[in-house]
RNA sequence: GGCUAGGUAGCUCAGCUGGUUAGAGCGCAGGAUUCAUAAUCCUGAGGUCGGGAGUUCGAAUCUCCUCCUAGCUACCA
């Protein structure tokens, strides 16, 4: 039976650039929504800019925009990023559109019909000077339990206290650096209590992964409280009908933007029923999917199917959260170079190269993924050019030179043929769960015995052979429907590479049910590269091209040099030991050396302003402290990536700073 | 701090309803081969499964403690 399906990716924010970790999650989606069309269901994806909030408002007036011309731009440009990458949405909208107006409207208007809408006094913190309440994350202050300074208005990171902004010591609005006071304001609030007992089953249904319900029951199981949904003015957003100065917060109207942005798309494609994918009872006919990161569960997993059972709309049929990014074992850094952007990474290299690479990784859990850079660059030249590919190229030159590319009549070694073929209920299996890295790993295996057997009947000798010729067309016949097979189910996470090898095959583009037969006695075309390996160069050059200084703290910088530090931003301060690999004079400087630092994880280049105090040859081997995460300086001879700690006023009197023995490189200081 | 996850060979991961000598790929070493984008094939070395304690005839797998990483903690989105 085809299954009629909507699927969404969280909406990207209309803040910034498209990078690595947006990348992570619409890949998988897109991967997903492939996989379904591929097999025949019919299945829409649809996403959308999420434009609301008090960011959108203080972004554009930074820019000395309108909102709206900042989001519009920010949406082109998102659009564009995503479309590099091959993801393919039937529809990309906005949620400050007039479809979300109105259907934030009717959903509100039908919550409120119901009584589950009430208003209370809310006491927030309120700038004075630009006159705005300000979120938790737009002020700052001393920790009331622990009295850490600059902590944010939610919790302290000294310490992980939980606590209203208004307890903050000394509060600060970051948005004036002025002094907040406290202020009352009348609120809307969504009574989200009478749903309790609905969302315990739900979360306990498959439409929930398991790791998410557990965390969920922590809010389940401690009560839970009515949901504040408005914002008062300024505010980037709807207005509340019936107000003037209040506005919907932006999460309330966000995952309506998935409505919104079908609902545009249904508009003007005949097809599509609105009502059939969204009105309560649509779930016997009709699935719908989110894709969302663990950030945003309770959003997605409590509000959400609240609002919509409260509006008289389904709910998910399943929502798949993903974990986050790390590259080389660390958090993204704009000053390591790996806060990589989309569009960045789509001037160096090839878009499925990543598509390959997170396809290996999609595993189903909200495990956290790391991109090892290294390991990127041999897994992707191993298994696509080496391995899967390989096995068509290797066969193509004979079957074309020597066969006038006619494939044979029959397979020469049918069982393993099948063996292939079979395992798609497994590979079909494993997609529709989101075990992307399964079918990869199981791909590539095949390759493996692809690669063996052509090995094992040597073509290119049989081919030699007048009397065994028939053998080798056979053998390469053989060859290419094995890779055939392999093209197919790689077609969901590569698309571009399984198209042209589609091409190459004399074929119609690839659909799942194509496994069910051997492609015989048709004539192929010439044999182009399907896909080129990778250079760790062209990695390099990402990263460099992605390296920023990092940004300044503009509430700090506003609010003056202070005299004492915070812990928190010493802790900004990366000190590790190195172990001095090289050091050599620099030509033309007349204070520098050359110091090759072994950190531990890699080698690093650091000139340091010691030559007037020590030998090149005296450092050899020696450890030092050095400063791992400062900004990499371009200077007049070359790049230094860090800075080694020493004491004294200069000249002859510089001391380096050495840990005592037992200390090795790469270990933290602190 | 609390909660939810994760920590297994140099790297990326599988195994984890407890049961023979802990697996794969990459990388590395040696050999074969030359059809193929220095691709492929064969062989090999590499791990006291984050640390500690416990339950058990038996623990990577179960329990407790501890360390490290990520996310959340209802007004960042």
């Amino acid at each position: 039976m085809t299954r009629s399906i909507l699927v969404t990716s969280a909406l990207p924010y209309a803040n910034g650039a498209i990078h690595l970790g947006h990348l992570l999650e619409h890949i998988q989606t897109d991967i997903w929504v492939r996989f379904q069309k591929l097999c025949g269901n019919r299945c829409i994806y649809v996403c959308a800019d999420d434009t609301h909030g008090t960011g959108t408002m203080l972004n554009a007036e930074q820019a000395g925009l309108a909102p709206e011309a900042l989001i519009e731009a920010m949406r082109e440009e998102h659009i564009r990023d995503f479309a590099g990458f091959g993801i393919e949405y039937d529809n990309y909208h906005s949620t400050h559109s007039e479809e979300n107006r109105a259907l934030s409207e009717l959903i509100f208007a039908r919550l409120k019909d119901q009584g589950l809408i009430h208003t209370e006094e809310v006491a927030q913190l309120h700038d004075p000077e630009r006159r705005m309440f300000l979120a938790d994350r737009f002020v700052k202050g001393e920790c009331p339990r622990c009295g850490a300074a600059d902590q944010y208005g939610d919790n302290c990171d000294a310490c992980g206290a939980t606590y209203d902004a208004t307890e903050l010591g000394n509060p600060r609005s970051l948005v004036s650096s002025a002094k907040p006071l406290v202020k009352r304001s009348e609120h809307y609030f969504f009574d989200l209590p009478p749903f309790t007992e609905m969302l315990q089953d739900w979360t306990n249904s498959s439409a929930v992964q398991p790791e998410v319900s557990n965390k969920l029951a922590e809010w389940l199981d401690g009560g839970l409280k009515s949901w504040d949904i408005s914002r008062d003015a300024p505010y980037f957003g709807f207005l509340i009908p019936g107000t003037e100065d209040k506005y919907f917060y932006v999460w309330m109207d966000a995952p309506i933007g998935y409505m919104a942005s079908f609902k545009h798309l249904a508009d003007r494609r005949e097809s599509l029923d609105f009502d059939a994918f969204w009105n309560a009872g649509a779930e016997a006919n009709t699935e719908l999917h989110h894709f969302i990161g663990k950030d945003i569960v309770n959003f997605h997993h409590l509000f959400w199917p609240a609002v919509l059972e409260a509006a008289g709309f389904r709910k998910p049929t399943r929502i798949h959260t993903h974990g986050f990014i790390t590259v080389d074992g660390v958090k993204m850094s704009k000053s390591r170079g790996t806060f990589i952007k989309a569009s960045t990474y789509l001037e160096h290299l090839n878009p499925e190269c990543l598509r390959y690479y997170y396809a290996t990784k999609l595993n189903g859990t909200i495990d956290d993924y790391d991109i090892n850079l290294e390991d990127f660059v041999q897994r992707v030249n191993s298994d696509l050019v080496g391995k899967v590919v390989n096995i068509a190229s290797r066969c193509a030159g004979i079957i074309n030179n020597q066969f006038d590319g006619e494939l044979a009549a029959s397979l020469e070694d049918e069982a393993l043929w099948r063996q292939f073929a079979d395992t798609r209920a497994q590979m079909a299996d494993w997609y529709e769960a989101g075990q992307v890295s399964r079918v990869m790993r199981e791909v590539v295996a095949l390759a493996d015995l692809a690669n063996q057997y052509i090995t094992k009947h040597a073509p290119w000798k049989l081919v030699k052979q007048a009397d065994r010729r028939g053998q080798a067309q056979a053998v390469c016949s053989q060859g290419l429907n094995l890779f055939r097979i392999l093209a197919i189910y790689l077609t969901p996470a590569l698309p571009g590479m399984c198209k042209a090898a589609a091409d190459f095959l004399g074929a119609r583009p690839f659909a799942w049910a194509d496994l069910g037969q051997p492609l015989l006695g048709a004539k192929i075309n010439p044999y182009q590269p399907l896909f080129t390996r990778m250079q760790k160069k062209d990695v390099d050059n990402l990263v460099e091209a992605s390296k920023e200084a990092p940004e300044a703290d503009g509430a700090a910088a506003a609010n003056g040099a202070d005299e004492a530090v915070s812990i928190e931003d010493f802790n900004k301060i990366k000190l590790k030991v190195a172990r001095v690999a090289a050091a050599a004079p620099v030509a033309d400087a007349d204070k520098l050396l050359r110091l090759t630092l072994d950190t531990g994880d890699g080698q690093r280049q650091v000139l340091a302003g010691i030559s007037s105090a020590y030998r090149p040859e005296d450092l050899a081997d020696r450890l030092v402290v050095v400063v791992a995460n400062l900004a990499p300086r371009k200077m007049r001879f070359g790049v230094s990536e860090g800075m080694v700690l020493a004491a004294g006023p200069g000249g002859e009197d510089i001391f380096l700073l050495s840990p005592d023995s037992g200390a090795k490189p790469g270990m933290d200081v602190r």
